[in-house]
DNA sequence: GCATTATAGTGTTGCTATTACACTATGTCA
DNA sequence: TGACATAGTGTAATAGCAACACTATAATGC
């Protein structure tokens, strides 16, 4: 049953850049496209936002239909808005980026339609529509937003050992930390929980393991506290 | 001459956010409805984005209708997209936000259609739509990036006394500065040139007016530099 | 023209935060 | 039990930040 309006309208897509940390690089969540345009080739999870429901989810929607990925941190990083990004017709596009621990879930299977796989972010394969663009905004975001956020522990599993912490923020920021310093600054903080556990299965000395306390984080954000490095 | 789609579709529009600094208070542009819905009521500068503009271009044209603003810096800030925002049909609005010297130029006449006024940010009239909710997140926004960018000249004329921007950023960030710090500061950065005049028609000792150096700030930046307070 | 007023302009010091840096401790494995 | 791999820990020098008060200059009014 076909719609009529006055005027041409831009249809709206959402597209998700969904970050994960694993082997010591930092991946981001990729689907292959089953149907024109761009068949075949490499893209971000995203599609049509529906007229009933919000941008937020309909960025969870695709991700969870295209990905089974569903419990993340999900924020909007920019709407773009080209004229020429969609060959098809006039897209809009609101992109979101998302951090998640890729060992906490297992991603969907492939169907006909896709299929979803990690990669590297800097070993990505050429990218559908304006996605590598999009792509580039997220990194920089990212990398700019996790100075003075915290936004790190999103990428992590739950427990994790101090060293971890600081590879992740190595990774990220892409310098080396000095590893001293590093505890020194993260501790003072007071935003993690010590545990009484040691990592597994490693040859060598096991590593205390630690826990960002979200309530922490909150109850001292309130009060003016700053997160930074 | 109706378009035809398969789905319905949300529309997208453009509200701009445009701040200014005078009579030492930060100052917000609203333009008064003169058609349904909210006829009567103020918001913000905005309307329905074309099939063959980009956002960026949208928003550009809606101000230069609206309110007569030509020549300002603006910046993508957040796309809204809550179900029942216009009571019409679902509407999706990528907000902007900008800076501009009110002294710059003339607001537009009011037409049948809208009249444009400023508003001081901390005593705006109800405003249509979710524009209060807009505008909350652009002054939040601007609060944070006032900071570490040097947006603050965007607002003031040309040529300035320290004691002027000095005034500026304790209005935006709502809090008093130390005036030799902030002096030490600024000049430390090297990114004001030093004119030689003095304001006039004052009735006291004349102070020196400075000049923003764009070019010696993208050449810092190049270099890693950071502007930070 | 002199006193008043209003703002311009200017340095130093103590404190805090940041950086640079190297060795001992502990567990695993062969 | 020795070799190994990583955990875990403190200090000193430096740089950046915050706090603070007086003199200089132009205009105005008497």
């Amino acid at each position: 049953m076909p719609y009529t309006y006055e005027y041409p309208r831009a249809a709206v897509t959402v597209d998700c850049v969904v970050f994960g940390y694993d082997a010591a690089a930092l991946q981001v969540l990729l689907i292959q496209r089953g149907l024109a345009p761009f068949a075949g080739a490499w893209a971000l999870p995203g599609g049509f936002v529906h007229v009933d429901e919000t941008l937020d989810d309909a960025a969870r929607r695709e991700l969870r239909e295209e990905t089974g990925v569903t419990d993340l941190y999900l924020e909007q990083l920019y709407t773009f808005g080209a004229l020429d990004r969609d060959p098809r017709e006039r897209v809009v596009s609101v992109a979101y980026y998302a951090l998640v621990d890729p060992a906490h879930f297992a991603l969907a299977a492939a169907t006909d339609a896709t299929r979803a796989a990690w990669f590297a972010v800097d070993a990505v394969p050429p990218l559908a529509f304006d996605h590598a663009h999009i792509l580039a905004v997220a990194l920089a975001r990212l990398r700019g937003k996790v100075r003075y956020q915290p936004l790190g522990f999103e990428l992590l599993p739950e427990k994790f050992t101090l060293t971890g912490l600081q590879r992740l923020y190595e990774t990220i920021l892409g310098t080396p930390l000095d590893k001293r310093n590093f505890r020194k600054k993260i501790l003072a903080m007071e935003l993690l929980r010590e545990l009484d556990e040691v990592e597994q299965d490693v040859p060598h000395r096991a590593a205390r393991l630690y826990q960002f306390d979200e309530s922490k984080y909150r109850a001292l954000t309130e009060r003016g506290f700053n997160f930074e490095l």
